[in-house]
DNA sequence: GTGAGATGTAACAACATCGTAACCTGATTG
DNA sequence: CAATCAGGTTACGATGTTGTTACATCTCAC
């Protein structure tokens, strides 16, 4: 299950530079050239990872950063900013909007690369416990409390941690596998159908709030944290 | 009242990227390049976290974690290792000399901070002497008295400690081995189950005002105070 | 429609967690 | 020294949780 990888960028030296790296480290990538195709793409595929430059023929690559910060799907999408310009000023405006990373041209492809790795790496938001919320779902990883609009849920610890895996990746496909991975760890030797039975579970611990609807199957993919 | 933090890092670009992200997430941050600076700057501010490159031009970072850990002055002061090896060797030394955590370079910026944020919250002080209230149930840390509404309780110093460590988190849920590091010191050798046995006690002496009921069991989890 | 494969559901036995009481030790007190 | 007390550990039973399985139901290609 290869990472997908959109790269935004108009140059074609440099665009073709990133795919072939991208795609020689076993990456699944995509070159566009401006910011409308971009919208586009990630409204189709929700990449993994984009690879954004400062300046493109519509919009600045900025721009486009704080539309995808500003939507509850893409919020956490990791952004890494790709710029000719060296400046501090440059810097601050672009981390403000929440780009991950920052990578000034020339650069080394090795250290690109390295970069797009360790933000694939982490790119899941586990690590931090602010509250969630997906469409009147709240979950607070500290207090360990789940709420649907006003009612209180009462769920079990996997039934938790099987919510809050799939409430910071809303609206993607999870496959058993990657569940399994994710929420009971990363090399236990259990069935996938046990997915299937946890899922069940939660459908039902978040019944009295209607909230069990958001968790949709995907036959023969997975399960989906639906938003709306 | 914002965290103070010291950034020990000779390479300017990663040092300034850093820097950025800590004052962008409203941290008073710091920059020096070497540990002989890195030891005025502890002694005249006493900061809140580290932030501790492994090499350094006139002495390795882990050194400098040794000296920090042997002083009772900065043996808590949380330290976060900043390297560019990566070898499984270096984390378990790193670790050795009580690093707090330890990120490799290249790293995610958005990786770094949730790792600064996570130290700065654990480390949560505990020094304030000022008398503690959770819904009717009120402690003062200097007197030792503890009452839940007009009635006065008496608890035992364990149990004492217990309730004012829970009552600075409310609506946190502990583990017990968080309550161990907390309430009985940072490295005891102490069962776990042991933390439940007081909690029942503590649960006892809470009994005549009613406020027992406050402190909940999270199964799988821990215990939390409940405030409401 | 039919059949094969995928998913939903219920039941179950193994296991884990937790509350509680009892026990033991060492320190303190009178 | 005896009595008391606080604190840590252990044992046991009640209850909750979990992974698996078997069977029901659904979906889709043919």
């Amino acid at each position: 299950m290869a990472a997908k990888i959109l790269i935004v960028e108009d140059e074609p030296a440099i665009a073709d530079l990133v795919l072939l790296h991208c795609k020689h480290a076993g990456y699944q990538a995509q070159v566009v050239h401006a910011v409308l195709d971009a919208r586009d793409v990630v409204d189709e595929t929700l990449p993994d990872l984009v690879v954004l430059d400062w300046m493109l023929p519509d919009k600045p690559g900025v721009d486009f950063a704080r539309e995808l910060r500003a939507d509850e799907r893409t919020r956490d999408l990791p952004i890494l900013m790709l710029t000719a310009r060296a400046a501090e000023d440059d810097k601050v405006r672009g981390f403000e909007t929440g780009v991950d990373d920052y990578v000034t041209k020339p650069f080394s492809p090795k250290e690109l690369m390295a970069r797009i790795k360790a933000l694939l790496r982490r790119a899941a938001p586990e690590t931090s416990d602010a509250p969630l919320e997906v469409s009147g779902l709240k979950l607070d990883p500290i207090s360990h409390r789940v709420s649907g609009g006003e009612q209180a849920l009462k769920l079990g610890p996997t039934e938790f941690r099987l919510l809050r895996f799939l409430m910071t990746r809303p609206e993607r496909v999870m496959t058993r596998q990657a569940l399994l991975d994710g929420v009971w760890g990363d090399h236990v030797f259990i069935e996938e159908r046990t997915v299937d039975v946890h899922v069940r579970r939660l459908r039902q611990a978040l019944e009295p709030s209607g909230h069990d609807r958001m968790i949709e199957t995907v036959r023969g993919g997975g399960y989906r944290l639906k938003k709306a």
